[in-house]
RNA sequence: CGAGGUGUGGCUCAGUUUGGUAGAGUGCUUGGUUUGGGACCAAGAUGCCGCAGGUUCAAGUCCUGUCACCUCGACCA
């Protein structure tokens, strides 16, 4: 293809709305445009990569058994209607109706439509297991999208479903789609990408994990042992913190403390360490408003999705306010004397605050607080349970080495899969008879895979100030060849003859023959990053060869010119083959 | 939804405080000079100043409303 056809401008300024460098390298390189929130189009540089990060994909599904299928966009509400979800997702789910005024969805994952395609098929076990996968547009009407394809509204996806007859053949398969996802992260370029244990969220089940590319500018952060191979998400790593009581408990005191409320102005007032803090949140429940309030050390954190796994509730913050139905006084609630005799309100104990002493905490009383607090010796009254809801912190304790050596670290989800049980089969009513001819409900896994956030991540771990540097197997094209001063005939004619001659070797060319000066050249070139470049010019052609070099400068070769095109040919199946 | 910000040629932005003919750079068109890292000269085209209403002799600028977008939080591939 010839570079001066191709559609799409590139352009040196970067956009201002551009917080990330992916974003703006792909909108300043002409591979795609906005067209709305969280809604692009792609130009054919995008288009190009996507399809072969999907091939890559294909090959990778079908070699453990996928089964390639295609679900619709729309989706009749009934659908969503059996599996209760169309009632319980929330606006991300888009509805509408039809001109008969049915209800319709927009499919933002296919878990029901999975369940239906092959419902009547999967009746005996006889046909286990299998697996059915799709790439195929979704709709998420997301809250925020951002960071250009990072979160999108509209997506591809590769989604895809497995039906197993029992847990051990699933876990199996699961291990055989976790190795099948590191073979594609690596064929796309990024063999970095680690796995995580993480929360499974709206799809349910249990064992999960996302596929993390580590970079300060991703949404997800992530806890690592710096001393072993733990790691996870920190929406479902585990806290432990070392419970420190002290060998002498003090003497339980009533203080004043005017004007004290914040558990930064308690310790400054107290001279204290928030560690001998502790400190109360309140959340409500999304359901029917009712409170939550949880008690842990002043220094550490909720994790409200933690919270609300053990809830089986989603929460939001609530503030403690004065006066309110709650009877708290805010800025001073703490366990000891608290007043919850109508019993609404719901209250829990981080294990942070187990077998502790020697506390600060609020007094139940406006401008007073206790200090001494011994929760063994002062809450025996009331009984308490211990558990996990603390945000884990750097510094914080391995739950597997059990050293102190947990990092938080940032990064983006590529891809995500869960063990889903028989969440989806027993609504839905699909079951399988047995040897025995006993009715049983399929248990499934689900893989999801999110391309466009796929190639912006490539990106994003693979560029410099000039753009993107591509890898071999998902560049747009293998190699970008420049005719630097093509006015130039015998420069012309050489370049000529080499693109038509790589073409016919099935070299994938963007071919430069513009007459603009090198430097627009070599820009462009840049913005494109096509993993090799080859420039013919005046001053090659003097010495009889073209200059070949990697866009990631890692190499730079001159080329007899004769010997040029076979050159050329080796180096594009090196670089092929470093992938695989 | 909560908090902050921005809407002015394709793009990046100035002009808004203090109302008075719509600006620059870049990109685009034409001609010429250049040619190894976004060159130079000359001539051109391109604007419902987000939208609606109001104040005024006069509004990009002031007032009211509204919409869109961006950033930070709650959700996720």
């Amino acid at each position: 293809m010839k570079l001066d056809k191709l559609i799409g401008e590139r352009f040196k300024e970067r956009p201002s709305e551009c917080v990330i460098d992916s974003h703006a390298l792909m909108l300043r390189g002409g591979y795609m445009k906005y067209v709305g929130n969280g809604i692009f189009s792609s130009y054919t540089p995008l288009k190009k990569i996507t399809k072969k990060i999907e091939q890559i994909i294909r090959e990778e599904m079908d070699k453990i058994d996928g089964q390639e299928v295609m679900f619709p966009v729309v989706l009749p509400a009934s659908l969503w209607q059996e599996s209760g979800r169309y009632e319980s997702v929330g606006n991300e789910l888009v509805r509408f109706f039809d001109r008969n005024k049915n209800p319709h969805v927009l499919g933002m994952t296919h878990e029901e439509a999975a369940v239906q395609l092959v419902r009547e098929y999967g009746q005996t076990y006889a046909k286990y297991p299998f697996m059915i996968y799709q790439i195929q547009t979704k709709f998420r009407d997301e809250p925020r999208p951002r960071g250009g394809l990072i979160r999108v509204r509209e997506f591809t996806m590769k989604d895809a479903y497995s039906f197993h007859t029992s847990k051990e053949d699933l876990d199996q398969y699961f291990e055989r789609c976790y190795k099948a996802y590191e073979r594609i992260f690596s064929r796309v370029g990024i063999p970095e990408t680690i796995a995580v244990t993480a929360d499974s969220g709206m799809m349910g089940g249990k064992l999960s994990y996302e596929f993390i590319i580590l970079t300060p500018v991703g949404e997800d952060s992530i806890a690592i042992c710096e001393s072993c191979d733990y790691n996870a998400n920190m929406e479902a790593a585990e806290s432990i913190v070392e419970n420190i009581r002290d060998n002498i408990s003090e003497i339980l005191t009533l203080e004043s403390t005017p004007n004290i409320k914040t558990i930064e102005d308690l310790c400054e007032f107290l001279n204290i360490k928030p560690e001998k803090t502790c400190k109360a949140v309140m959340y409500q429940r999304n359901s029917d408003d009712s409170y939550v309030l949880v008690f842990i050390r002043g220094d550490l954190d909720v994790n409200e999705t933690k919270l609300a796994n053990y809830l089986k509730c989603d929460v939001h913050p609530a503030l403690i306010e004065e006066e309110s139905e709650t009877g708290l006084h805010a800025g001073y609630t703490g366990p000891y004397n608290l007043d919850n005799a109508n019993g609404k309100i719901t209250v829990l104990f981080d294990k942070s605050l187990e077998n502790t002493n020697n506390l600060a905490t609020g007094a139940n009383k406006s401008e007073y607080h206790y200090t001494g607090l011994d929760i063994s010796r002062d809450l025996k009254n009331i009984n308490i349970e211990y558990y996990d809801f603390a945000k884990i912190i750097t510094g914080g304790i391995c739950p597997k080495c059990k050293k102190p050596l947990i990092k938080i670290s940032k990064g983006i989800e590529v891809g995500h899969i869960f063990q889903l049980g028989t969440k989806y089969t027993e609504v839905m009513g699909m079951q399988y008879l047995d040897s025995d001819g006993q009715p049983h409900y399929p248990i499934m896994g689900c893989y999801g895979i999110g391309i466009g956030r796929l190639a912006a991540s490539v990106c994003e771990a693979h560029h410099d100030d000039y753009g993107p540097v591509w890898p071999m197997p998902i560049a747009p094209w293998q190699v970008h060849l420049c005719a630097v001063r093509s006015d130039d005939e015998q420069v012309k004619n050489t370049a000529d003859k080499l693109y038509s001659e790589l073409m016919s070797n099935g070299i994938e060319v963007i071919y430069d023959d513009r007459n603009v000066s090198a430097g627009v050249m070599f820009s462009d070139a840049d913005l494109l990053g096509v993993p090799l470049r080859v420039i013919i010019s005046p001053r090659n052609i003097k010495e009889n060869c073209c200059e070949i070099i990697s866009r990631d400068k890692s190499f730079s070769v001159k080329e007899p010119i004769e010997s040029g095109r076979d050159k050329i040919i080796e180096i594009v199946r090196e670089m092929l083959n470093n992938f695989n």
